[in-house]
DNA sequence: TTGAAAGCGCTAACAT
DNA sequence: ATGTTAGCGCTTTCAA
């Protein structure tokens, strides 16, 4: 590995001269030697140190990007769509954790990942209790979390960028009581997240501003806890064994992610139920495969394009400038309509 | 944040014990001296920075892994996985870096690893040539390769870690076969790759073995270079086009990989065609959505647990001790029936 | 048992 | 226009 001494040498020159090529201020140095330099380093093929060069600015190139589990293909997609923007415009690479959303994984990883010299990080969905963030806000990280609500009770640390959940939740009932859907039910994991009781709590808006004559539940399913890859679509199949036993069924149910509603589709299907004529169906996330179930899945999406790109944005626009007032960034989500919602067999 | 030299002078004692507790020399120290290092270190919260150890030990806790795309399911379980092992098992990160199967930016990011101080990477699946990484070993990486054949033309350069792709192609055949097709197809996108020629080969093999009477035919489809996120899923939809429209359908259809032959499905029943009594339909990689798609996927698996295990431990052997000599490991898939293959219609 | 000091590769004053 | 040099935070000889 050569160093920028090496370089130095070869082209007969100074260690600055080099670092000064390697920063491009170019202009203080004659054509001639920045050509000589230049050539010194193809030759060489030479490649800067970051890590050395980070012990003098105290930054390095490397984006944090903290996500519960990259099986899930909602976090995937956004991981990727991270990577992308850090990548193309800022020539970042980006380092993932998954944390299991296991505070104390969080918490340590954060940890690893000052010690690695990274001081920007996105944190995506974390629990409530955002103790362990404060601390390393503290300890000198740029953070922007995803999807994690805010605590209206304390002045907030750091940027946050939302999802608008509730608007999800509303959509996806909205959506099923406008073909005439009665008795609903929002299927989910066992266990609390912001965004999960935001997307509950949209939904249940929703069905209060039908008015009489619409009810909901809420089928809750335990899931093993360290989620993996097809914990979420097993949520949405022991939903379905449920919803299939039930007395009064529900014609329409929202999952909480496309994940959970593909399985909730597998065991309404199991079940002897069609879908969407004995039971409709509507997602979240629109991740890439519910196009190609059957039936294609109804969703909600949100726009993670743009998501990724604030994020980036903001964490290193704090990283820069650390003084920043945190700010919010909110993504209305959107309905994509596909085959999984029809009218119920007992409307008129 | 807090340095070394300020636990030293909090504990009052110098840089160099504090560096001996960090690294577990304590024996050479009083018990009373210890303590009041520890006591430093936990009231400071000091972190010691990898970054900077690093530039002495030429070492940092970080594993490179290049793949083509984490947004392809089968890549992204993978990625867990070795995330897992690494990470549980010796404390090291991972750094994930898209490389959508284009050479140079897979030659720009091993040169950017080497920046950041990583020495170890695992380069999933790249194309045929692999003079970029022979450049990257020559420049002091350890590296193992995933699914990228050896070149016999050669002598081995480093670690190859190899999914049986010849049987797993031949695998889906004789499933196939077995249950009474005779006219098969196989579907992919166009453009060759060593996996998907290894995958093909066996699906010939297998058919060639099963004497006369049978018939293969490979249906290729473009597909957007950057292979985005429903990329593959196109190509099987797109593949089902082209397999509806012929005067001799095959009656059995075996996919390049899971995402694929979930678009295919969905392209056949677009085609008015159904699964698996019009065609059956094998897929490979047994992502985790394949059991709750319909009809529940039947496909070939690897073994990916033990490749992740196998290509984390070769790959940090290779780093402490750069002389091993360059092995090859080989994982023979399995088959996973579930329903999407039944007999042909026209078989007796 | 503890400490002093050199040096890892680089940047950025400061000097020439 | 170019070079000298003092660190950045740590490890590790070597000396005390």
């Amino acid at each position: 590995m050569a160093t920028i001494q090496d370089v130095a040498r070869l082209a007969n020159v100074s260690v600055s001269s080099v670092s000064n090529v390697l920063n491009g201020r170019t202009e203080r140095m004659r054509a001639e030697t920045f050509a000589r330099i230049e050539e010194a380093i193809e030759k060489l093929g030479y490649r800067p140190n970051q890590i050395a060069r980070h012990l003098k600015t105290g930054n390095i190139p490397v984006l944090g990007l903290l996500v519960p589990s990259t099986s899930n293909p909602s976090f995937a997609h956004l991981a990727v769509a991270v990577e992308e923007v850090a990548q193309r415009r800022h020539n970042y690479r980006v380092l993932v954790c998954n944390t299991y959303r296991d505070q104390r994984l969080e918490a340590k990883m954060l940890d690893d990942l000052i010690g690695l010299g990274i001081r920007t990080v996105i944190v995506i969905s974390s629990i409530g209790d955002e103790r362990h963030i404060d601390a390393a806000i503290n300890r000198g990280l740029a953070v922007v979390s995803y999807d994690s609500g805010i605590s209206a009770s304390r002045t907030p640390t750091h940027d946050h960028v939302l999802p608008d959940n509730t608007l999800a939740g509303r959509l996806a009932a909205e959506h099923l009581i406008s073909h005439g859907h009665k008795r609903l039910a929002f299927a989910k994991p066992r266990g609390e997240t912001i965004s999960r009781r935001q997307k509950v709590e949209g939904f249940l808006a929703a069905i209060e501003a039908a008015g009489p004559g619409h009810s909901a539940q809420i089928i809750e399913v335990d899931a093993g806890s360290r989620f993996g890859d097809n914990e979420l679509s097993k949520v949405g199949f022991d939903a379905a064994r449920q919803i299939a036993t039930m007395k009064e069924r529900p014609s329409g149910v929202v999952a909480v992610n496309d994940m959970t509603a593909i399985g909730l589709m597998a065991g309404l299907r199991d079940s002897g139920l069609s879908i969407p004529d004995d039971v409709s169906v509507v997602g979240m996330d629109n991740i890439a495969v519910a196009e190609y179930v059957w039936p294609p899945l109804t969703t909600i999406a949100t726009p993670v394009k743009e998501v990724a790109e604030t994020m980036v944005e903001q964490a290193l626009a704090r990283a820069r400038n650390p003084d920043l007032p945190p700010a919010e960034f909110s993504f209305p989500p959107v309905l994509v309509e596909r085959q999984s919602v029809t009218r119920p067999r007992d409307s008129i």
